[in-house]
DNA sequence: TTGACAGGCTAACGGCGTTAGCGTAGTGTT
DNA sequence: AACACTACGCTAACGCCGTTAGCCTGTCAA
């Protein structure tokens, strides 16, 4: 907060005469990103041969090109209260969307796509590995209909 | 810091007779965890039939069971350099094994599984979300071998 | 008996988000 | 023109955090 007050030339408890808390500054934040994130999904998948890849490769580097704003997006819980309604449901029509519907399947690749980002965001994985081959590895598994017999045996 | 030392009946800087920092005391519950997770995974796929499944299953209970810990261990980057030598691969090696080798799959599949777990403890799925099933989706698409074509096309 | 050291302690540092309370410039009202 | 109100800056300070400096005492070896 002392850092914020002092890029805008002022000191910080003069910050609170214009916002409540930290929080307020944090959901202002996710609510940026998840708009970002979703007018980005709805761009790249308008007409797109492979809709997931195109979702992935979005996802993907939007994370690295802000990790700090990904992770405040993702590490805690979403503050839905505080959200425009409609907004979490909107950034996540796309992918749903491309995996015609299947909400297991769409949340099974999100959980892919994320633990990718996640775990490349905190240098989790070996210096010399290829990232890209895992996610074409996993996107291909996981987010290709290949018409499992999922319902059938229950 | 306070809170442990209060817990051990003493003040907090007395701590620091004992221990460097609070990085040390972090390190040493990053090495217990991994040892404890790689002792799981050995035991549970043990002459499993599905040893995929097993390690999910237990990946994600001891993740469940210890969700600080989990993230204390996956939040930053791995403290390699005060790891016990060849800890991280102990750890890793069931699950590469499983898949066969495949360092791709395997990657993919424990990036699945993070993310799974992840989004799990942060709460960040819908509270009527079936869990359940989409590890089952996700775990059938990514980690089963089904010959893929992969490196033909290149 | 003396000296060293292990291992407690208090006080305090600089960081954090935040609150209390003060001063002032500008605006709208009478 | 005078007044009151509000917007918006400020400093001081709070209680939290990890951590350091420096002190004191009990135990044990030479």
């Amino acid at each position: 907060m002392r850092a914020i007050a002092t890029e805008l030339g002022i000191r910080a408890p003069s910050l609170y005469k214009h916002i409540a808390d930290k929080h307020e500054l944090e959901v202002a934040l996710i609510i940026d990103g998840l708009t970002e994130q979703a007018e980005a999904f709805e761009t790249v998948t308008d007409g797109a041969a492979d809709p997931i890849a195109a979702i992935a490769v979005v996802y993907r580097s939007w994370a690295l090109a802000h990790p700090h704003r990904y992770r405040l997006m993702t590490d805690q819980p979403l503050p839905r209260e505080d959200l425009p309604e409609g907004l979490e449901d909107r950034a996540a029509a796309p992918l749903l969307n491309a995996v015609g519907g299947d909400i297991d399947r769409a949340r099974a690749t999100w959980a892919f796509a994320h633990g990718m980002v996640t775990l490349e965001l905190a240098d989790r994985f070996p210096h010399d590995a290829d990232i890209d081959a895992a996610w074409t590895t996993g996107l291909n598994g996981i987010a290709n209909t290949h018409m499992t017999e999922k319902g059938i045996d229950t």
